[in-house]
DNA sequence: CAGCACCATCGATGCGCATCGACGATGCGA
DNA sequence: TCGCATCGTCGATGCGCATCGATGGTGCTG
């Protein structure tokens, strides 16, 4: 766009980014010491050091990423493999996304998005062309193309989710089963026999995400080991909603007991209206962000997405710095905790 | 990791991820008509394609994206600077990143995600270290340093919010001054002469995000028009809770008027405890997604991140392709619409 | 004071691709 | 029949950096 007539002897000099070696004629070395003094890969004399660093400054110097990539082998990059339309909720997915690319950015790793829609091609591609030294993989179904991919592919994968074809690939989650159980155990010691669950919308099941049976399994479980009957229902936004509304909030002789997925507003406005306040006519349990429970002071397992992220980016950089053998530690789980709230009476 | 011995000849030979130099071989042409063929920058007969692209297939080559970058000057990616503590709804955030992330793809270009804690380097450092093609700035303050930056750096940026130092940067951005306008006004066809406002938290405002006063603008100027009073409140989530909603549902001989800046969960639920029915006892509208507000049947106006995402990619291949001059639409707006629902009277 | 080890730096090379100029082949008209 | 334009392909080059081997210089020991 402009033109910089600093001439330094050229005819016309356009504004030109500046190279590595233009920092080594700056500072009176040579290239491959600039590069030395970047990486730290060789001993270099502080007097040196510090005439590089100063002509770095002086330039405003940035090492070519491409160029580096190619070079060395190695793109500072990593990739993740996101869901855009969330599934779960986008809060959670945020804060994911936040704990990698932070973890990332403390290592000068930068971050790649990459869609879902893409499926498999979307990992295939971006290690393919070397867009990135390993990829996450979030929201995983039970039985996904992208294990098959992640075995098969170049780089580090890590996967968010325990899916069920996940051997030999490093899959990493919250405890699901562990959430579905507690939440169960919890109304069944407040005496009930009989439980509503308010469940997953139904393209979400359809979509055969792996936390839903994942979930639905240790609920299940907890339920026949305590002799607790779960009656499930469709969840207040999908087109059952009012039917799911009048099973839920039916008047009842003594207060029973209600687990939902989400903190869904709908089913809690709903039971007020009905005149059935939680933690008095009605237990309310639900698998909810500590956000979104504080909020409705909901009596619920939140699914610690901070944690489950640290322990990806933990293991991921294991991995691209050969720290860790893949698929050693497949299916690792982060535990679930029930914080008790109003919503349901003490125990 | 693993040595694959179908040595062609040369002792051995581990797997490696094939060049445009195989691809050559494999066909039996050149490694430039190889670039031909996938850049379409010269005319290859049919029969050349074709062997070319069997190859291709044959070897699941994939071109290097380093070596791209380094020989083509471009690297077919592009910047998106986001918040990642989101100070608007996260939700809104993965629309923008959904619909810019497609129509980046449609084009074959890849996103890379930077956080806006890196503040002015990280936009320095994308571009510098030639990480991406042009960059989209999300969320930017009322005077923000990563304007001026735009200004400097030597790739097209567009801009997300209009701030007030916006001259000759590319800044796109729903009409929040309108739909305070609209709001207002729609509560002053009511009836109300007085409305308390449920506005945003003190760190959000605090944090100087252009679009709070851009809304408070065209509220202000619109209720000074009508002649309505404004009573803003802390929002429901701030330390202020309880004053507000005492103050907000404290009982009314007549209907009042509630504007809120999100659809406040904790505000509705507290008017219905208190027995104020939105739409009868009192008009409640809302800044709000069309979810949030189909979820409360709240009267709102959207705030149609889809439409600015369009505007902004549309914008931003326009300057990659050198088809638009940089900053001269600066200020684009998408307008605001009020959808009316069940939370206010019909006018 | 000679010899050696080691430290700091340099020069050369190649990563994989896009691009430019060159050039052979083919088709056309005269 | 030959000359010339056009089309399709090739070879060479360089993008900016990391890395390897080489080398000059310094301090040390015997």
């Amino acid at each position: 766009m402009r033109i910089d007539d600093e001439s330094s002897g050229d005819v016309t000099d356009v504004a030109k980014v500046p190279t590595s070696a233009d920092v080594a004629r700056e500072a009176g070395v040579s290239q491959s010491t600039v590069s030395y003094v970047m990486s730290g890969k060789r001993p270099i004399s502080s007097t040196t050091r510090r005439r590089v660093e100063e002509a770095i400054a002086r330039l405003t110097y940035e090492p070519h990423a491409g160029a580096r990539a190619l070079a060395g082998h190695r793109t500072s990059t990593i990739a993740i493999v996101m869901p855009l339309r969330p599934t779960s909720s986008a809060q959670r997915l945020m804060t994911f996304v936040e704990e990698i690319t932070l973890a990332a950015r403390e290592r000068d790793y930068d971050v790649l998005l990459v869609t879902a829609d893409e499926g498999p091609a979307g990992l295939r591609r971006v290690v393919g062309r070397s867009l990135c030294d390993a990829v996450v993989v979030m929201e995983v179904g039970t039985t996904d193309e992208r294990v098959t991919i992640a075995r098969e592919v170049r780089a580090p994968v890590v996967v968010v989710g325990i899916p069920e074809d996940g051997d030999g690939v490093d899959c990493l989650d919250f405890d699901f089963a562990g959430a579905g159980r507690l939440l169960v155990e919890e109304l069944a010691d407040l005496g009930h026999r009989a439980v509503d669950v308010v469940g997953w919308d139904p393209d979400v099941v359809a979509d055969g995400y792996n936390y839903v049976p994942r979930f639905t399994r240790g609920a299940t479980s907890a339920a026949e080991d305590r002799g607790v009957e779960l009656r499930w229902h469709l969840p207040a936004d999908a087109p059952g909603l009012r039917t799911t509304l009048e099973q839920v909030c039916a008047p009842r002789p003594e207060p029973h007991g209600l687990l939902l997925v989400r903190a869904f507003p709908e089913v809690l406005r709903s039971l007020s209206e009905h005149g059935l306040r939680p933690g008095r006519d009605v237990d309310v349990v639900a698998l909810a962000s500590d956000t979104e429970a504080q909020a409705h002071d909901l009596t619920a397992t939140a699914t610690r997405p901070r944690e489950v992220s640290r322990r990806v980016t933990a293991r991921l950089f294991a991995l691209i710095d050969g720290d860790a053998v893949p698929g050693r530690a497949a299916a690792e789980t982060v535990p679930a905790e029930l914080v008790r709230r109003g919503s349901t009476r003490r125990p």
